[in-house]
DNA sequence: GAGCTTTGCATGCATGTGCATCTAATGTCC
DNA sequence: GGACATTAGATGCACATGCATGCAAAGCTC
């Protein structure tokens, strides 16, 4: 009794679950890529720079800023992350001290969130190992690295 | 002066951190796709058929197979999740009835899981909710719908 | 202005996941 | 056979995330 473990070569009709739809080969890739990228992401950020992925993805948001300040809505929307999740991730950088909170004029239930000097570094520093990961992995062949 | 800005060159700190590479530009537009389908898809197996995305994931890859029966893992191949989150997810869908642990009589560490007729229904009932929410999506133009 | 609704953010809580570790079974080398 | 290494899977623990909620400020209707 041969057992295929490899689910990847599908192409005749079989059992009645149907082989998989384009869709679903489609999806499967998705879901592989982004394992295996936000997992090496992760890993190469948390040690050559103590920071987590959700972390950079928001010290890089505010470093693209002219101003390098945002309302945390903003931020809210240009990164997938729950407005609580949001929220604990600028609280963890600013404990880190990479960002500071400062009440809102405008608007005084928001809150503005500033990049620091230290924070600004720490993404340009980091900047290049997303930018490497990325390019080593987002087009390579899948190999299941990471889980 | 030369005006290449197709590659980031960080001599000037202020604007170079702004183009985002055409990596970064593909990287942030997979992170957003995983999101929505995710979300979506984890909130329409949830309300339809009380299945996460994970165990749902587990029961196709088992229903995929002739025997209906796989070791741990084996399934672990083809899922994105580590051991230990694997072997939860089973537990899960072991309470829930839909597969059965065997030990395995070839190797008597390992562990055979079955899919029960439940869990066939189940995962049968489940895969048009699945396809329609993949094709209603896959290609959709991203709107940050869910998060 | 008085009330109601909405918006912006923080937080308690439940849960899913990864890491490290544990036990048991198997494989390997002598 | 005996000692050690390796593999399969389960579990304690820490932690990040989402949901529901709380609170405060702003807006809205009368």
């Amino acid at each position: 009794m041969r057992m295929h473990d490899n689910v990847a070569l599908v192409t005749d009709t079989k059992v009645s679950t149907t082989t998989a739809s384009a869709d679903v080969r489609e999806w499967r890739e998705l879901l592989a890529r982004h394992a295996d990228l936000s997992c090496a992401l992760d890993r190469e950020l948390q040690a050559g720079h103590a920071l987590g992925m959700s972390e950079y993805e928001v010290l890089e948001r505010l470093a693209e800023l002219p101003e390098q300040s945002a309302k945390v809505q903003t931020i809210a929307k240009s990164v997938h992350l729950s407005q609580s999740a949001l929220s604990r991730v600028i609280g963890r950088l600013e404990t880190a001290g990479l960002v500071e909170r400062h009440m809102c004029p405008e608007d005084r239930r928001a809150v503005k969130v500033r990049l620091t000097d230290e924070g600004l570094l720490r993404q340009t520093e980091a900047q290049p190992t997303q930018r490497r990961v990325l390019a080593d992995r987002l087009h390579s062949p899948l190999l299941k690295s990471c889980e």
